[in-house]
RNA sequence: GCCCCUGUAGCUCAGUGGAUAGAGCAACCGCCUUCUAAGCGGCAGGCCGAGGGUUCGAGUCCCCCCAGGGGCGCCA
């Protein structure tokens, strides 16, 4: 469970006396320990040592009230007393602060809290007061954080295993900006490698024939058709004028026209970086090989043909002219096996800049990182974090969010993808095919743990069936709600919101739980908690719109008043949802 | 062989060790003189992969199987 304990004391529920949106459980948790302290002094529950955090949680039974807590029965052991008894003596004693309506025990041993109602309706003012940045929380404030994702090479179009790295990265990033941090969202990238040279190569050769030459690709070339549209372009810009240039300058076009792409397709989907950092900088500025010095100085490092403790099996299939290698003993810190940092041919591997890039990015002082992966990454992130740690750095601020391959399936076959052969489904097609919305919603929707089967005939089919609609139409008809009230002159001012009925307030209610959802995701690491509280939030959301109208023949002025108001606040919230997953809030549809 | 992830409704998936396991889609029965029906109401649907254990309490933690995916490079 979430620890609430002393991580927020400065999220206040009242400021100068006017009622603020925030987190409640920590609130609660103080309140119901602040009464076993009582009940012990009152001798109605017996000594024993106060848990380390009380546990509160979203009652799993609405109707006993917003909240419960079962440390009543974490507590039976250790004061001897029957669940419901301890429970019972802490009600007695809790305080009742004026956003309580009450506290109380029920079997077997849970604590129930239940909102005060007027503050639940107040916070209808507080929500629409906050407006746009509705919800926002202080836990990061004054601090500053990263997200590095997508970080696809520049050798073609992003595919839909980007989209989703992109789609998790940019929505973690728009959560800690709700929680108050300074956020920057960077893309890491590497313009050097053999792969680059393949693909400067390749498009070099699509040039050639675009003149009407007959070259082949070069073997292992990029096989897709998209180098031959930028070669078609580079001859309609410079004609024939490049035919004598290297493959340099080739690949110094290819890479140009692969971020124009890369930056359009994400674009597409909401996401904007704000930095670029190049991997050959860390060559440049020498990074690279001091990260390599102070893994040497401290003992990390030693050359050699195999792995200290290979197996002879291992030995005898490296070729008898092998050279050293520069290894890392990574095995000091916990890993299964030493890892190579330096290759035979005196090229580093990927870890070796990854370790020295994160070493820039802590450098660079930021105070949350989050680095999104794909599995495949598990043992570089593992390496990553070792190297940091060998040369003494402190690797918890950085975070590893894993996520699970995506597949395509289409006529029900698995689409295998390979950037190199051209065969691949690209984020372009898929936009093209169901609109960025639902790409966004679809992806996110799913914990990153869970392998994603991305069904493109399902996708076709159902866009127009389709949670993301749900949720969108919320924000709709509330809109719809304004422009009819503007047409016939009806306004929410002075509305007196104790006029709402039971449906309104549950949703109220329901929309007081965003900040825990938004701490949750963040906490987690686990964006999809947003995609499917939204929907939760749409699926109260429209039953009352059905029912609770605003302009009607019998609705009494000031109730419709009430409701008005009300639904501005939903719409602000639906809005804020939408906003943070990165989706569009339309005003029709 | 070793490691990681997954297994929950017909399908796609949620589910902080807490109360009677939930959505969407699909299916079935109804509802448009209404702030747009991309909606609402109703009806179904489950040995939470199997088995053991820990616990006052297990879909959730541990062990062991079974099935699927991924990883175990001097690839990136």
């Amino acid at each position: 469970m979430l620890q609430w304990r002393g991580v927020f004391a400065s999220n206040r529920l009242f400021c100068r006396g006017v009622l603020f949106v925030n987190l409640i459980p920590p609130h609660l948790a103080t309140l119901l320990r602040d009464a076993i302290q009582r009940a012990q002094a009152a001798g109605d529950l017996p000594e024993f040592d106060l848990p380390e955090s009380v546990p509160v949680q979203r009652s799993g039974k609405p109707e006993l009230g917003d909240f419960a807590s079962p440390v009543a029965m974490q507590l039976a052991k250790a004061a001897r007393r029957k669940p419901l008894d301890i429970a019972q003596a802490i009600a007695r004693h809790a305080a009742a602060p004026d956003y309580i309506d009450r506290v109380e025990a029920a079997p077997p041993g849970f604590i129930n809290i239940r909102l005060s109602d007027a503050w639940v309706l107040n916070q209808i003012e507080a929500i629409i007061a906050a407006g746009e940045d509705v919800f926002a929380l202080d836990i990061g404030r004054g601090k500053t954080a990263q997200v590095e994702c997508v970080s696809a090479n520049p050798t073609g179009p992003l595919t839909v295993g980007h989209t989703r790295n992109g789609i998790i990265g940019s929505t973690m990033a728009n959560l800690l900006r709700a929680l108050g941090y300074d956020v920057q969202l960077e893309y890491y990238f590497n313009n050097a490698g053999r792969q680059m040279r393949v693909l400067g190569q390749s498009l070099q050769a699509r040039y050639l024939q675009a003149l009407g030459r007959d070259v082949p690709l070069p073997e292992d070339g990029y096989q897709g058709e998209y180098l031959v549209s930028v070669a078609r372009q580079l001859v309609t810009d410079h004609g024939d004028a490049l035919q004598d240039e290297p493959w340099e300058r080739f690949k110094d076009e290819a890479e140009k026209a692969m971020f124009v792409w890369i930056e359009r397709s994400l674009g597409r989907i909401n996401i904007r970086f704000d930095t670029f950092f190049n991997e050959n900088s860390l060559y440049e500025n020498g990074s690279v090989w001091r990260v390599l010095d102070q893994l040497e100085e401290r003992g990390y490092i030693y050359r050699a043909i195999v792995r200290e403790g290979a197996s002879e099996e291992e030995r005898a299939k490296m070729p008898p002219d092998a050279k050293e290698a520069v290894w890392f003993r990574s095995t000091a810190l916990g890993d299964e096996e030493d890892r190579v940092l330096v290759k035979s041919s005196g090229e580093p591997t990927y870890a070796l800049p990854d370790i020295a890039y994160h070493v820039d990015k802590l450098e660079r002082g930021f105070d949350y990182l989050i680095n999104v992966l794909g599995t495949d990454h598990i043992i570089e992130a593992q390496t990553v974090a070792r190297g940091l740690q060998a040369i003494g750095y402190d690797p918890t601020p950085v975070h590893v969010v894993l996520y699970q391959f995506v597949t395509l399936v289409e006529g029900g076959e698995q689409r295998k993808m390979s950037t190199r052969r051209g065969e691949f489904v690209t984020q372009d097609e898929l936009v093209d095919d169901v609109g960025a919305d639902v790409v966004r919603y679809f992806i996110l929707a799913r914990s990153p743990n869970s392998h994603l089967e991305f069904d493109l005939d399902l996708a076709r089919q159902h866009a127009n069936e389709n949670p993301v609609y749900y949720i969108q139409n919320a924000h709709v008809r509330c809109a719809g709600i304004f422009r009819q009230a503007a047409e016939r002159g009806v306004t929410d001012d002075g509305a007196d919101l104790s006029l709402l009925g039971e449906r309104e307030r549950a949703f109220v209610r329901k929309m007081l739980e965003t900040p825990e959802v938004l701490l949750q995701a963040y906490d987690e690491l686990a964006p999809h908690k947003l995609a499917f509280y939204a929907l939760e939030l749409a699926r109260l959301f429209h039953p009352m719109y059905d029912e609770v109208r605003v302009m009607h023949g019998d609705v009494p002025e000031d109730v419709a008043r009430a409701r008005l108001r009300m639904y501005r606040a939903a719409q602000i919230v639906f809005r804020r949802l939408l906003t943070l997953m990165g989706m569009s809030a339309p005003e029709v549809m």
